[in-house]
DNA sequence: TTGACGTGATACCAAAAGGTACCTTAAATA
DNA sequence: TATTTAAGGTACCTTTTGGTATCACGTCAA
């Protein structure tokens, strides 16, 4: 499966994905740190930051014998694209937030 | 499983599902009517339209011996909530898009 | 260089998801 | 009323998913 729409939905379709999205917001993690916040193995932790990152919604960088975990925001685009669909619903407001997102370097203030 | 959330963000992950939001968002159909659009069986489609009622997504009356399957628009709400998380990850124009959403009767112009 | 630590990879298991087949029920209509 | 047609319900199958356990590998530090 390589469709990157489909991939960043699935990606969002756990909670304990969801989850970790959250704490990556906030701050870069390693796989241990992460595990540490959830009830399950890091094995399983593992797997849902696999899915993350096929879904375009992390980036991981091997550090040493660590691998840093941080969130890509613009994995969000293809999920922003496809709910853009639905604009009209919205009268077109929904149109400004497809603007921004697709503003480059979300981040910083350009 | 109860969270609305939750329910939103499993209803959208299916491809089928989301052709099938698409589909609405153009004119309400029945059971049949769906199925015509997809390689399926009617059961098929139905289970899908179950999840999509279950997270909200669309609304179903009985008329007859039909169902006639509408599109919620406000479905979408606990999944721009959940996205409206990152606002700052694009200088809180995604903001924007929050307060649309949450604007009363979507549909008509107030 | 020895050991501890963080990670990757694999095998395995249980449960959920996506699908079909088949039967029942309800409504429109001849 | 009898027939046809559309929909619901259930049982069942297969694949995927979420999880564990286990072992091998690379890296850091004593």
């Amino acid at each position: 499966m390589s469709d990157p729409t489909q991939l960043a939905f699935r990606a969002l379709s756990d909670p304990t994905r969801r989850d970790i999205i959250r704490i990556l917001s906030a701050e870069e993690k390693t796989i241990a740190q992460l595990t540490d916040q959830f009830d399950m193995t890091r094995a399983a932790v593992k797997k849902h930051l696999t899915v993350l990152s096929d879904g375009g919604l992390i980036t991981v960088e091997a550090k040493g014998r660590e691998r840093i975990n941080r969130l890509n925001p613009q994995g969000l685009g293809p999920v922003f694209d496809w709910l853009q669909y639905f604009d009209r619903f919205w009268d077109d407001r929904l149109s400004d937030l497809k603007a921004a997102i697709e503003a480059p370097n979300p981040k910083d203030n350009q």
